[in-house]
DNA sequence: TCTAATTTTTAGACTAACCTAAAAATAATT
DNA sequence: AATTATTTTTAGGTTAGTCTAAAAATTAGA
């Protein structure tokens, strides 16, 4: 049984591979989990005999087909709880990510199967993001930043990428929900802000906000 | 906050409390915990620090206030969680203790309050046990334990003593469950088992089994 | 009440996970 | 290609929580 900071480790090499082919720095796992790069190296080294992950010195790390499996399954664990937690349990998008943070090392297949058909087996979670199946299997399907939509194209919001509170509020107050139609009606060439509708809201965007929102192109 | 171990720690004090009016022992609690008296020494200094327990050397321990109440609130979170195994995922009773050690150790506010709304209020977990109200106030209505039961009394199955996999599965088997009606047909002086009635089942159980129900006197 | 048995505490050590600072290796720049 | 800058690792230390073994205090028994 791996421990929280094990897991912690293997979901953010996770994580960072899906951005890069290369093997992951020591640096790159230190800041995604807030830490030092030498006790990354230290942990690193114990999850090399672990046969999590390949680790070559001073190479950076890849996650071996069995710590794939394991960081999957604490995803899936994070974002099946996400789901329970807005769904009956009245916690906004905003306020999840903490609480699963905790709950994501609770280690009971029983609980979490439980979970998943008590919610009629999800496949995104609050923020869009794809859940897991048991054997660690993902679903990326193709999204595109709002940011890259032309002029007069409609789409559809289906993630976010910052989850922080401020952003998540910010998108609470402007109506922007997952599922929500956005029709892109100008772009300002000077700061690559936009302007754009949701039903018939009419609004501006910054680019960074563009930048931070999900979509799937309707045409 | 605390950290789990300072928690289970306060938890089993306030067990061995309930059975005793004296300072709980280091040993008391090195057996409960399954640790050494040792150990239990160093984290009781800690404790006294924190103003959580009174200690004094070779004297023992007790609860203060402060501690006392996040004591109950950790039992209020382990009792919670157990209704909502049961009650919403499918969980035996024989099955939640387990998991419900871990979930006791969640910190937030906001989700057991949730919890104990979604279920409605519960005053008793799956185990007949009372759950604690937010602020640490625990009801402790008075039972007996099914050995105390004269001949020919009826009574109501209210609690467990033992929450074992094997006895809790054998209560299964013989249709022994919280708010069954329970007569008592006949005892054996030899061994003290007694014979008795559920609904239209005659059977004989053992002492042993007898002084793990909890009943409520119907006279 | 004095000695023996038991309980509790102290002393010293271990592991996991972290840290800082220095050394070593790699990458970048001229 | 040589030097500088950056990244990574090593070395040594810290804290929380545990342990064993020995010492000290308390309790029990004769």
């Amino acid at each position: 049984m791996l421990s929280k900071s094990e897991e912690n480790y293997l979901k953010a090499i996770f994580h960072l591979s899906r951005k890069t082919e290369k093997g992951i720095s020591t640096n790159a796992i230190a800041q995604q989990l807030d830490t030092k790069a030498s006790s990354v190296t230290d942990m690193v080294k114990k999850l090399s005999d672990k046969e999590l992950v390949l680790y070559v010195k001073y190479q950076g790390v890849t996650l071996t087909k069995k710590g794939e499996k394991i960081a999957a399954n604490v995803i899936r664990k994070h974002r099946l709880w996400e789901v329970l937690l807005v769904e009956k349990f009245n916690f906004n998008w905003d306020e999840v990510h903490e609480v699963a943070e905790q709950l994501e090392h609770i280690h009971s297949k029983k609980l979490i199967n439980e979970i998943d058909a008590f919610l009629g087996y999800p496949k995104n979670d609050p923020h869009g993001d794809p859940i897991p199946d048991e054997d660690g299997n993902i679903n990326f399907s193709e999204k595109s930043l709002l940011s890259t939509i032309e002029i007069n194209m409609k789409a559809v919001c289906v993630g976010v990428n910052d989850t922080s509170s401020d952003f998540l509020r910010y998108l609470d107050k402007q109506g922007i929900a997952l599922g929500k139609e956005i029709t892109v009606l100008e772009k300002e060439a000077f700061d690559n802000s936009m302007q754009i509708k949701i039903a018939s809201n009419e609004f501006t965007i910054s680019q960074q906000i563009a930048n931070n929102i999900y979509v799937k192109n309707k045409g």
